[in-house]
DNA sequence: ATACTTTGACCCCGA
DNA sequence: TTCGGGGTCAAAGTA
């Protein structure tokens, strides 16, 4: 959960034998084995991933731009995999989009390149290389921190993750299950999606598997959609847990937001999926199902349920395998129904602002939106200080709702809010109001400032505080404030900025929209 | 009879 | 202060 945990697991790539030690023979030590390096565990792990791209909606060339001349089984050996393309700030939270570590593939898969998939974990991996590996070079530091989690993943491509590894993980080293239970929060709301879809368009159940029941206790046409939203709330007793769905016209869901906590064990299923075609997906998804672990396993997870029957031993293995499972199924499918036509890709975000976790990212139309809140409404943001959300509206002349919050600090009068720009909606501005009159708070639970991957980097490439009320839309990629270190004096102005769904997207959004910062921007298109 | 969904009305909060 | 809209309630409807 802390934030600190994040920081040193992201910065450990030549000590991560301090934690991984710990882990035994986890995942992290077979990787650091086969690397030869350290294990930043956090994105060597298996990514977490939202994306499952339903197969009937989404272009595979949405998730996969290979280069002309190679095969996507070169690019399964590719170093170029997992590049930062994938890894796009949220606009709330400036952490990676942990869809970019997408499964993309793995659920747009077909049978023949199962068996490939089940050999190599994850080789599932979002290809969501659109541009030349080169347009994302955003420095030396941040550039290492890419190729380290490349190297990693790429290990894990060969050779993967036992079941029992990933247990021993989660067992032994806290920070990562911490790290994993947000990037499973998007993964498993992305499978609930997914898995919703299949069961909507098979059987039109109303009810959402993501493992726990749910009571629709409201629906609303909502301003600037045409959507229908619907609420829900977990009907576990006393459980805060609810959530939001959004369907277009034809009944896909566009969006879903979580928001609380579960307080109790998803209830055990009492209808497990039989599906025969997925022994081996199964298989290989529990390898990362169980990597990513408990906000999924509060949330999502097996079919059909029984409150009731809720266990306290609620394996994420085996909460992870019946959605990625179907949703596995379910893109394989249709998967020869993938719609390359769609003109316009459409936003999604699964974030956990609880943990400062959080995933944006482009994908095709008719892929929802995910967010999950938690409780808390409290979290240290991407710029290191603690915010309390306090509001969300949809305002005149932006269909995007603006999520409104303020900092927790007693006596800061700080604000901000966020927004998705109407004009072009791949971009997030980020409207500071106030200055901070303290410094940055200490992360929870550790001395450090927040969660930080490369303080180097992130240093390089902070923005510069604006003026108080300032709008400044510059691309959240390779900022990656969320993994800046906290810097004297920086709390004490303010600034705003915007992120893009797609690494690409950034830069040129950037290049279009934040001429300032020449030398970032060169140091991006270089 | 029970469980769940639908839907109109109301409340609250932020613009 | 007003207004609009999101979120919620709860009665009615449905299976």
């Amino acid at each position: 959960m802390s934030s600190a945990s994040f920081t040193s697991l992201l910065t450990s790539d030549h000590h991560s034998t301090t934690t991984s030690s710990a882990v035994g023979r986890g995942l992290g030590d077979r990787i650091a084995q086969r690397t030869g390096s350290g294990v930043p565990k956090f994105k060597s792990l298996p990514p977490p991933s939202l994306p499952i791209t339903p197969p009937s909606a989404a272009s595979p060339s949405s998730w996969f731009a290979i280069p002309p001349g190679l095969s996507p089984a070169e690019l399964l050996d590719s170093p170029i995999l997992l590049s930062a393309s994938n890894i796009l700030p949220s606009p709330t939270t400036g952490t990676y989009p942990i869809q970019g570590f997408g499964w993309n593939s793995s659920f747009n898969t077909n049978q023949q390149e199962e068996s490939k998939l089940e050999r190599n974990n994850f080789s599932e991996f979002s290809f969501q290389t659109r541009k030349p590996l080169t347009s994302y070079n955003l420095g030396e530091e941040t550039w290492n921190y890419q190729q380290s989690a490349n190297q990693n993943v790429q290990s894990s491509v060969d050779k993967p993750i036992t079941k029992s590894e990933v247990k021993q993980m989660q067992s032994y080293s806290p920070e990562v299950a911490a790290i994993q239970k947000n990037d499973q929060s998007c993964n498993a709301a992305q499978i609930e999606y997914n898995h919703y879809n299949q069961n909507q368009s098979s059987s039109q159940n109303r009810k959402s598997d993501d493992g726990y029941n749910w009571r629709k206790y409201g629906q609303k046409q909502v301003k600037g959609s045409e959507n229908p939203r619907s609420y829900y709330k977990c009907t576990f007793a006393n459980c805060s847990m609810k959530k939001k769905v959004e369907k277009d016209l034809d009944g896909q869901i566009t969006e879903i937001v979580y928001k609380g906590n579960h307080n109790h064990p998803k209830p055990q299923s009492t209808r497990r999926s039989s599906s025969s075609s997925s022994a081996s997906s199964s298989v290989h998804h529990q390898s990362y199902s169980a990597h990513f672990n408990e906000i999924s396993e509060q949330s999502y997870g097996q079919d059909r349920i029984d409150s009731s029957a809720a266990t306290p031993d609620n394996s994420t293995i085996s909460i992870g395998d019946d959605e990625l499972e179907q949703s596995s199924q379910k893109s394989r499918s249709v998967g020869d129904e993938i719609d390359d036509e769609e003109p316009h890709p459409k936003r999604w975000k699964c974030e956990s602002e609880n943990d400062g976790v959080s995933t944006v990212g482009s994908r095709a139309v008719r892929e929802p939106r995910v967010v999950v809140q938690t409780t808390s409404d409290i979290d240290i943001l991407d710029d290191g200080y603690r915010w309390r959300k306090y509001g969300q509206k949809v305002v005149k002349g932006n269909p995007n709702p603006r999520s409104y919050y303020k900092c927790t600090t007693a006596g800061c009068p700080v604000r901000k809010h966020v927004e998705r720009a109407s004009h072009d909606p791949r971009s997030v501005i980020t409207t500071y109001e106030g200055k901070h009159n303290h410094d940055i708070p200490a992360a929870r639970g550790s001395g450090n400032g927040r969660p930080s991957i490369n303080a180097g980097a992130a240093m390089a490439t902070r923005p510069t505080p604006l003026p108080n009320n300032s709008t400044y839309p510059i691309p959240v990629s390779g900022l990656r404030p969320s993994l800046m270190e906290p810097q004297p004096g920086y709390g004490m102005g303010s600034y705003g900025y915007s992120s893009f769904g797609t690494y690409d997207d950034a830069l040129f959004s950037r290049a279009k929209d934040e001429p300032k910062d020449d030398l970032f921007l060169e140091s991006l298109l270089c």
